[in-house]
DNA sequence: CTGCAATGATGCACGACGTGCAAAGTGCTG
DNA sequence: CAGCACTTTGCACGTCGTGCATCATTGCAG
């Protein structure tokens, strides 16, 4: 399981944004025109150091007795600047599970046209999950962490929710305009959006289920598991909730 | 709509727990089994309350002016007392769209066994929203409120998950035990789970849509749309994400 | 290079929030 | 009635959340 293996529910103990060393690193001459400003980057850079330290905390201590002094600390920030990028502690700590979820709607909008929306969903979870095969104990810590606190699921509701706007998007555009054969007795819109919010939901799940199912142990928990129930629960999404066993023919 | 139109996302602006006034009920001889304490039901009674003058007060003035003091004074209670029931002021507010929630779930268990469960969670929405036609002001207002403030949508999303516990139990009593005809390749409690999650999301969905038609006029909005959509997205899960517009055959 | 505007970080103040604890009030049982 | 369980309440106090002004960094124009 990786950094990228589902959206949202997927926390990283690493962070893809190595934050910057002011003058370390070499400038480009002038930023391309989609190239984030240097103001843009340290914010973005601090922002990954809350983050991170959130979670570290946490795991490391549990939630509760995190404080947000500590992790303005821990990350070498104010606690006023705390406040500049996260509302609180939880969303800080569930920030994490959002890092890979951007890589999965870019997968899901890189699939060949012709496939169906919900048998592209399923191929991009499927490369997803095996962009790395390792499971870090640290990253099942965290994703047990998210699981075993009460005080974060609303926190990770929200970001699933933002999330289902991207994947929304995404569809809807994969979809095409309106007046196609599409979508039916339901606009494009909403079509889109019940298979980003169906599918995210039925990755959730999924990984819950998962997670309950390796809660005493300390060993990596057997992927394969995982994979075969996320396919499953979307070919059943595409296939219909009426009709369960039958095959997707997506 | 009404109270019970939609689980999760319907707030009530009145309460159907009438707050009693000790002393000014007769008591039965001896409570039956299962009929809550005295304790309970003022411990009920407050948490009613609290919640209620939580809405009141987001309605009147907006959530973020609204101060867990304010509430407290409002309910009549101290504000220590607050936190014996929500953990958070956005918690009270959201609390009541839980209100109707139980209803449905109770209309779904109630539907005949031979329907399919997407067709029996159908009949149920549609059978919730039937029960009043009256759509009033404050309610509306209570609506809009929920979508137009983005501080609430980490606990409404708390709220789904709650009643899609609910659901999913109903579903999976409804599908009978494992070995029966039922989920395929799915365990049981996974499409169970499955079927209750996707289906609040669609209700969560159309009902987003809907009050965004809504948000310019003081009239009520027509329900006929509302229902239809619920239906149609409901019917297109049953029948599958894959096939837009076929008939759902359940 | 200098000046200026924009932006993020920071310190500070202070009201609001969240929690533990003990006391008071209420209800139930024997 | 006494004892016990449960809910509410007052209080203390650390934590949190926000507004505001200042500082530091960055990017741009002249």
């Amino acid at each position: 399981m990786t950094e990228a293996a589902l959206p949202a529910v997927t926390p990283t103990t690493g962070t893809p944004e190595t934050p910057e060393e002011p003058g370390t690193r070499e400038e480009p001459e002038t930023p391309g025109p989609s190239e984030p400003s240097r103001h843009e980057r340290r914010k973005r850079a601090t922002r990954a150091a809350v983050r991170d330290a959130a979670l570290r905390l946490a795991v490391r201590q549990g939630v509760e007795r995190t404080t947000i002094e500590q992790i303005a600390a821990e990350a070498d920030i104010a606690v006023r600047t705390f406040f500049n990028h996260f509302s609180g502690k939880e969303e800080a700590v569930v920030a994490a599970a959002a890092v890979g979820a951007e890589a999965f709607v870019a997968e899901f909008r890189s699939r060949p046209p012709q496939e169906s929306v919900l048998r592209a969903i399923r191929e991009a979870v499927l490369v997803a999950m095996d962009r790395h095969d390792a499971v870090g104990r640290d990253h099942i810590r965290a994703l047990r962490l998210m699981r075993g606190t009460p005080s974060l699921m609303p926190q990770q509701m929200a970001v699933l929710t933002v999330q289902e706007d991207a994947l929304a998007a995404a569809i809807a555009e994969r979809i095409g305009p309106d007046g196609g054969p599409g979508p039916g007795r339901l606009g494009r819109a909403v079509h889109a959006r019940l298979c980003a919010a169906a599918s995210l939901a039925a990755l959730r799940i999924v990984l819950d289920r998962w997670l309950a199912g390796t809660a005493d142990s300390d060993d990596p928990p057997p992927l394969d598991v995982l994979r075969a129930e996320a396919d499953a629960a979307l070919a059943q999404l595409a296939a219909g909730l009426d009709h369960p066993g039958r095959p997707d023919g997506g």
